[in-house]
DNA sequence: CTAGGATCTAGAGTTCGCTCTAGGTCAAGT
DNA sequence: ACTTGACCTAGAGCGAACTCTAGATCCTAG
């Protein structure tokens, strides 16, 4: 990496990221970024890259449903320096099994409402949008 | 369905679905079940197996994301009786929808998790898990 | 008939993950 | 120099989805 690689504001980095000035503030406040960020003179953030490369991951982490406890765990061995790599890594692959299992999830559950689509669509096209395929509607014609 | 069908108790639900009593009389406060549960003289709601066949679809919807104000607006259409069936499938093929994006987006998102470890697994094997392949570290060790 | 576990209502409290506010300071264009 | 928009800190506030509490009633087994 370049000695004097690119400067971000924080209001660059909310664009870049897609994140709030106030969440990046907070995650910063909140432990989530394994370094203290850098600052002008006059107190305003100065990010580089490599920074916003982190906040980044901490997004993708953060959409597949990592706990912020779990970003912060990661982040205080990133902290820690080098020595705990398998540690970070293991945290990785339990989130990635987590991820599997929820996309598994997602896709029973989706099976289940695609069923129910189908049920309604065939009775709609039927005509016979009543009655049985409908357990409460079931109960009010009984 | 039989006329005197199984009877269940809110604590019977609460073990077939997975939710709480709490969250059981809960969901009937805020809307959540397209009819009134009927009481006992007592007052004790009294659950049967339709319900808690909508009940678990609820679930389903739930835990594919799906907000509670759109579990409300679907109960809300069942309530209202027949006719609006074709409103009830644009509900659930919006959702539909809805889940198949996220499941998408997990998947991409997964294989940036994916690639994160293997290189943490790279470097490890390697015995060089320091550097360049880790942004922060990178920073503290240039 | 009585004990005690399950249930009732209505509303307060909790957790998560931000978001917003107040009361300033900073910095870039004119 | 001045204006104006971005930024600062610290802490309060918020929406979602429950969870828990209090104080009372129900109901089933012994």
């Amino acid at each position: 990496m370049d000695e004097q690689s690119i400067r971000y504001t924080i209001g660059e980095v909310s664009h870049l990221t897609g994140l709030s000035v106030h969440a990046l503030r907070w995650f910063e406040r909140e432990g989530l970024i394994p370094i203290e960020v850098p600052r002008t003179s006059g107190g305003q953030r100065i990010f580089d890259a490599d920074i916003v490369y982190w906040i980044t991951l901490c997004t993708t982490l953060r959409e597949t449903g990592m706990p912020i406890s779990g970003i912060k765990a990661f982040a205080e061995l990133v902290a820690a320096g080098p020595g705990n790599e398998s540690d970070r890594l293991a945290l990785l692959e339990a989130h990635e099994q987590a991820v599997r299992d929820r996309i598994a999830h997602l896709e029973n559950s989706l099976s289940i409402i695609v069923t129910k689509s189908e049920t309604y669509r065939a009775h709609i096209a039927a005509g016979t949008a009543r009655g049985v395929w409908d357990p409460i509607a079931l109960r009010a014609e009984q």
